[in-house]
DNA sequence: AAGTTGACCCCGA
DNA sequence: TTCGGGGCCAACT
């Protein structure tokens, strides 16, 4: 396991369902610290991923949906986070605190090995 | 090979 | 409190 996308992907496979994480904080767990920007890059590239990528549990640091745009259909993103019990407003996550999953805190530091 | 570009984030007016 | 600018790392052209 080297590859910086691949790193992100595992990571944002292992979002629980039901709960959503931030661009940031996958950066950082992977050891990029501020690349926060490549990994919305990666979540990009996802759909060319080999593993299925829940990539529409990943919004940004306000919990703003900024990726909607670039799903293959416009609102995917948001019907697909609803689907799972999350409550969105206006390409925002409510009660984004509550569903807020740290990669950070949540996942052993060998989970890259 | 060098410059540009982001599904971002932080800090100073 | 809201707005604007600069920084960041790696892939893409």
């Amino acid at each position: 396991m080297d590859a910086f996308f691949e790193k992100v992907w595992k990571v944002t496979r292992a979002i629980p369902y039901g709960r959503v994480s931030t661009y940031g904080a996958i950066a950082q767990f992977v050891g990029s610290g501020r690349a926060a920007r490549m990994a919305g890059y990666a979540m990009n590239k996802s759909f060319a991923a080999p593993e299925w990528v829940p990539a529409h549990r990943v919004v940004n640091r306000q919990g703003i949906l900024t990726g909607q745009h670039h799903f293959p259909q416009s609102g995917m993103m948001q019907s697909l986070l609803q689907q799972e019990g999350i409550r969105v407003e206006d390409d925002t996550v409510v009660d984004f605190e509550k569903v807020f999953w740290d990669p950070g805190k949540h996942l052993p530091a060998s989970f890259l090995d």
